[in-house]
DNA sequence: ACCTTTAAGTTGTACTATACAACCAGACCT
DNA sequence: AGGTCTGGTTGTATAGTACAACTTAAAGGT
């Protein structure tokens, strides 16, 4: 076996550990609120709100599954409704001050546990790492689709 | 925000998506074969055979599920169950024939599409991603439990 | 030796995340 | 106006998971 393929089978095993067990991880760190329900609720912060049609498309979901968190989500009034001025079929998603709130306090969460985690890496390493993530997640685009990342 | 945030920032955001894409990614990639089936018979052969107590520990995954688990592979005809010499209780768990020709089937695609992936990467870079993604993986051992790793 | 406790595994039950398909309602096009 | 497309909800099904109750066997204490 060649040095590269030994490091191709070390990204796999790890990044497939890492997989197995983010979900329970998260929901550890923040049982409030899940991996999906966490993402959604930043990308409405991030963009300001948006429909629940966006958010599929953007996160690779079915809309029924979007629906559904969303729904959720409104439930626990972390985020509400608001008539689209444009289309009357379509709903614009806003956090709610509430949602904003929790929000960040899971981020604030999030945070800190990746900074302890982290804490004793250099910042060089941390700079290389993050940059080798970036690129290995951009060449995730599915091919043939206009890169409907996620 | 200094320089050292901001890399924590990134490599949160990315570790995040990358999660929130695995599972579906595999599925698409192996149907046949969940992730978490894929890495139970992984742990299978490389360990020629253990106990599904043993996975259980390993993965942090609850006895019933591992034992679901198993009881769909052992289904599918992939594991089979042995009595245990020293411990009536107990069986161990073997990859059959068949079981290890999927595992190696799956384990090529997967292979082949990480080599894909990455094959635009230079050998340095991936040697040192891997030692990243190994260093960061290491660093999650839940403190206070005695390294059950996963 | 007996009784209690612990360990391995299964099964009942419940919940979450997800997909697909059917559907409804508004929008758009000709 | 009619047909088609799009945003969203709901019905249904599946996988993965946990927790609790249970069964059986092993281990330990007295």
């Amino acid at each position: 076996m060649t040095d590269r393929d030994a490091s191709l089978e070390t990204i796999q095993r790890e990044l497939t550990a890492f997989a197995r067990r983010a979900r329970a991880a998260a929901a550890r760190l923040h049982p409030e609120l899940s991996l999906v329900s966490y993402t959604l609720l930043a990308h409405l912060e991030e963009r300001g709100g948006c429909r629940a049609t966006d958010l599929a498309a953007h996160y690779l979901l079915d809309k029924s599954t979007v629906s559904r968190q969303i729904a959720g989500l409104e439930r626990l009034g972390f985020v509400e409704r608001r008539p689209a001025p444009e289309d009357q079929r379509a709903q614009v998603l806003h956090l709610t001050a509430r949602g904003g709130d929790t929000l960040a306090q899971v981020a604030a969460n999030r945070r800190d546990a990746f900074r302890e985690r982290l804490a004793d890496w250099d910042g060089a390493d941390l700079d290389r790492f993050a940059g080798y993530l970036l690129r290995y997640n951009a060449s995730n685009r599915t091919p043939g689709r206009r890169t409907p990342q996620a």
